[in-house]
DNA sequence: GATTTTCGAAACTTTCCGGTATCGTAATTT
DNA sequence: AAATTACGATACCGGAAAGTTTCGAAAATC
């Protein structure tokens, strides 16, 4: 974080004659970045603002930066990179609820604000909304898929459940609860989810073990 | 739409003595707001567009309202009041997969973009988010929630489902398609959220009936 | 020490847009 | 006919913010 990060690997060689840049500076401006959008929305992210707490020049900042979204864009890569790793206990329902309660932690926290101005601004920059997606949405459902795949070889998830659309049943009420702010996030919808998700998962599981092996999705008579 | 909207009621009574305001000019006004959200983002929506578009003038638009805001706030009440009525036929699960075929169909039309719009433009204007939570969140779920509650009384949804969280659960991976924009809305997703939500609220239901009054959320053996 | 490149600070330009004011005209009441 | 109010068109005002430029100082190479 402080004057640290120098010199390093070997750009040596491939550095001109002048001044250097400045590192500091740099991780100031992404972390000013992320802070303006933890706090304000997207409205108040202004260029003027991250120069001003980041204490850096904002000629400094399109030195390096073509855009002001180009700096969002890259502070969100470096501060979300490792969050929210999908738990891999081998216990489905444990894995689930652990998930669910730490995106409810993340998203109640300061990270729910940087996403909603992530959304926001994405519906008027096309660049905005492919970073949002590359950089946060995919990943994680990649290695949740990744996750949930072994649990549905192993058979705790019926083999015709559509994992896309799993995972968007698992994730979607939360970021409805988000974006729509009808309700707060709490654990206890994490924990609502994880019971109606895994049953959801498990369903035909259940019935395939009574006799048919014709997976029929048969409901209650819906007359009571 | 055409002039037949004039003197209406008995507002003739407090009707002054100028010249009585243009309803053909207002209707103008609001569907030009809206068309113009369902062409462009929230950033092309200016007064001036607007005006333009519906061949008023801006004094008109200002006259009447109080800020631009406030005219898309109105034409989201006009267009959207009659809009997605839960189906109530008796038999759940035809009522939800008719429910989310028509929630695909209006999210991947005109009403699509609106919407994506609204919720960024709420990021920065708590009025418009609050609008959007009134006029169109709000009354959606009080009427599927009353026919769930129907539902579940009849016994076709088990006793202990929170009928607030299946509602997000029903939903929530549609808004999160919308706004993530990492696979299309399709009819297909709808059948797929068919199928897990019901085996999710019908799942201890069938459980309850093999024995035990106690409401146990026993999972298969998560060993296989 | 000369050169080169960056730095922070701040002024600056440019563009855009919300909202207001003006003006001549149209519609309605009295 | 007079008074009143709304209309469309258009010019105008003020602020905000993106991006550029200028400037003197700092940090590196040669």
């Amino acid at each position: 974080m402080s004057t640290l990060t120098k010199e390093l690997l070997d750009e040596s060689s491939m550095r001109g004659r002048g001044r250097p840049r400045d590192e500091d500076a740099r991780a100031r401006i992404l972390q000013a970045a992320i802070q303006i959008l933890e706090s304000t929305c997207f409205i108040n992210a202004t260029a003027d603002a991250i120069a001003e707490r980041a204490g850096a020049s904002k000629a400094t900042i399109y030195r390096w930066w073509p855009n002001k979204e180009a700096v969002f864009i890259e502070a969100l890569r470096e501060t979300t990179a490792q969050e929210l790793p999908f738990p891999d206990t081998g216990d489905l329902r444990e894995d689930i609820r652990q998930q669910l309660h730490n995106f409810v932690k993340l998203l109640t926290g300061r990270r729910g604000r940087t996403f909603k101005a992530f959304i926001a601004a994405g519906q008027s920059d096309p660049e905005v909304a492919e970073a949002f997606r590359n950089l946060w949405i995919k990943p994680r459902r990649a290695q949740t898929r990744a996750v949930l795949e072994r649990h549905q070889q192993a058979g705790r998830i019926a083999p015709e459940i559509d994992l896309e659309c799993f995972i968007d049943l698992l994730y979607g009420p939360f970021y409805l609860r988000l974006v729509g702010g009808h309700r707060p996030l709490t654990p206890a919808l994490a924990d609502a989810i994880t019971d109606m998700a895994l049953a959801a998962a498990t369903h035909s599981l259940s019935e395939s073990v009574d006799g048919s092996g014709e997976t029929i999705r048969s409901v209650p008579d819906p007359a009571l």
